[in-house]
DNA sequence: GTGAAAGCGCTAACAG
DNA sequence: CTGTTAGCGCTTTCAC
């Protein structure tokens, strides 16, 4: 175990002058430092993290929240993470849950136990006041959350929603549904909220059994489109929270001779290249940019304003 | 800082005997017992990891490098190695690397700093020769490295593409392509040994143009699409590494009405579920089984025999 | 400029 | 069963 302290001993000089040279502190005069750095030359240094992390009471590391790893959105959040985290010397470490409350809790446990200096939630399960003992400065949401006092990065995606469904009502569709990943969530409630006012709006009423959740990938969407076929009264639209999902129904579609936009119209959300390349008309989603800004609020001490961002609609051929 | 001792204070015990309880350790009287756990929950005791760590010389965490984590495949590994982790109690710490040397170097700093018990490098940019002096029972990768001490855990390309190569013959190929994500690489390199040989078998002479590399996404696909469609001399087959790529193509080919697999046939790897969705022959790369032998070799210390997973093909309509 | 020494908070060998 | 004590290895105040 070559320590600090051994390489002070062989540098002729003491613990400290070491310490001082290897974080690059001021005063320290040439001569001790060649020594110094020869000794761990020599001697083959490496400064120890833990105790680093011991003594100063940080880890420089932070903890992502997320259900899933093999999902293009979380790959794309954590990417942004990474990337901003990266840039300021931080590390990632990844607590997956598959939306179990428990493995949540654990990842504020190890907050608490100091093996992260902070957490960033790119989804949620537990309730906030579930949540709240554990919930400072070092905890960055995801989703509109309404405590002020959190910090907070989100898609607009009431308005997003709304928007989807005003670009369908101007296209003629007056039966639209909705495809969502869940119905709980911040998340999901604001783009089931959006989904209500715009219709009501539009003088429609909402169909519930219009309204298809549990969507998160391909297969989900295969699945969607055969339940659609079944159904005696179709809505003429649907309206897609995920471009996985809406890639499925389309190749679906394409098996079944269903046309797209004919028999069905789907806008989706994202704007992945798969929306382009299978020419489904999208809204960029900027999850990425979530992830950007989620690691910037979390470093962020003044004034923890909310960051919301907005989607943009990329108008192609499946409408 | 409520930390043990203040605990031990006010349990009226010593240190050792509030550790031993915290713990889980045997013969502590259960009236003490029930004093520390008192005295924990009185103060709110939570146990500093740092400490821990420091103080065992363990984190009980992994590193994963990986070059992007916005890709399935990445995802998927991820998923693999984060399951298995966590059923013994490991973090995982992500390393994202871009391909750049010097970020994949820092991982290995990290694991000397003791900042990681261990490292799985999924895809990996710096040659041997430089990792070498790093390179201990406590990393593991994922393609097939020639030292046998280090483990490992990789898909068989070789015979994966040889396999695919000898489908296309059977169905009457002879000028056959390959698309690729690299050219260099342990893995890359066994697919194009792969291709070569199984062309040279079927007396075929390999044209350098219609090996295509650098493809990783949906839009690479496109693109690989668009230049076939601009040769003189076309493959009547193309293999393809990743079903992203695939995808890309494919959907490329209906929108120019390139016909699949009539004007072109197809083979894929992956199978994930977008190939199914878009009907493309595709051999299934259990790629979440190598993260899961990843991490159990990280665990396994007694023979660290070298873990060869194998592909399957799923035939579909794009040959 | 530099060193001594007091932490940071926990573990584990050893003695009883 | 339980307590004492010596680490684990680095940072940082304070005094010279």
């Amino acid at each position: 175990m070559t320590n600090i302290r051994s390489i002070a001993k062989l540098a002729g000089v003491s613990v400290s002058t070491v310490s001082r040279v290897l974080n690059d502190h001021p005063y320290v005069k040439e001569e001790k430092r060649r020594k110094v750095l020869d000794a761990v030359e020599q001697l083959n240094y490496i400064k120890n993290a833990n105790a680093v992390h011991l003594s100063k009471g940080k880890t420089y590391s932070i903890g992502v929240i997320l259900p899933y790893l093999n999902l293009p959105y979380f790959g794309e959040i954590l990417q942004g993470i990474a990337g901003e985290a990266l840039n300021h010397g931080y590390h990632l470490q990844l607590f997956q849950t598959d939306y179990d409350r428990r493995a949540e809790l654990d990842a504020f446990h190890r907050l608490q136990m100091k093996e992260v200096d902070g957490l960033i939630l790119t989804s949620r399960s537990n309730s906030l006041d579930v949540l709240a003992p554990f919930i400072g400065s070092n905890v960055v949401f995801c989703e509109n959350v309404y405590d002020p006092a959190h910090k907070k990065v989100f898609i607009d995606h009431y308005k997003g929603i709304r928007r989807a469904v005003e670009y369908l009502v101007s296209k003629g569709h007056s039966q639209i549904g909705l495809c969502l990943h869940r119905t709980f969530g911040t998340n999901s409630e604001e783009r089931i909220r959006g989904f209500y006012d715009s219709s009501e709006a539009a003088g429609h009423t909402v169909r519930d059994e219009w309204i298809f959740n549990d969507c998160y990938d391909l297969q989900n969407g295969r699945d969607v489109l055969s339940a659609w076929e079944q159904m005696d009264e179709k809505p003429s639209a649907l309206i897609v929270t995920s471009d996985q999902v809406s890639a499925g129904m389309v190749a679906e579609a394409e098996k079944k001779s269903i046309r797209i936009p004919d028999d069905l119209a789907i806008v989706s959300f994202d704007n992945h290249p798969i929306s382009d390349a299978l020419n489904i008309t999208s809204f960029e989603v900027p999850i990425r940019n979530v992830g950007v800004e989620a690691f910037k609020l979390f470093l962020e001490n003044e004034h923890p304003e909310p960051v919301i961002l907005t989607t943009k609609m990329f108008e192609r051929g499946s409408v």
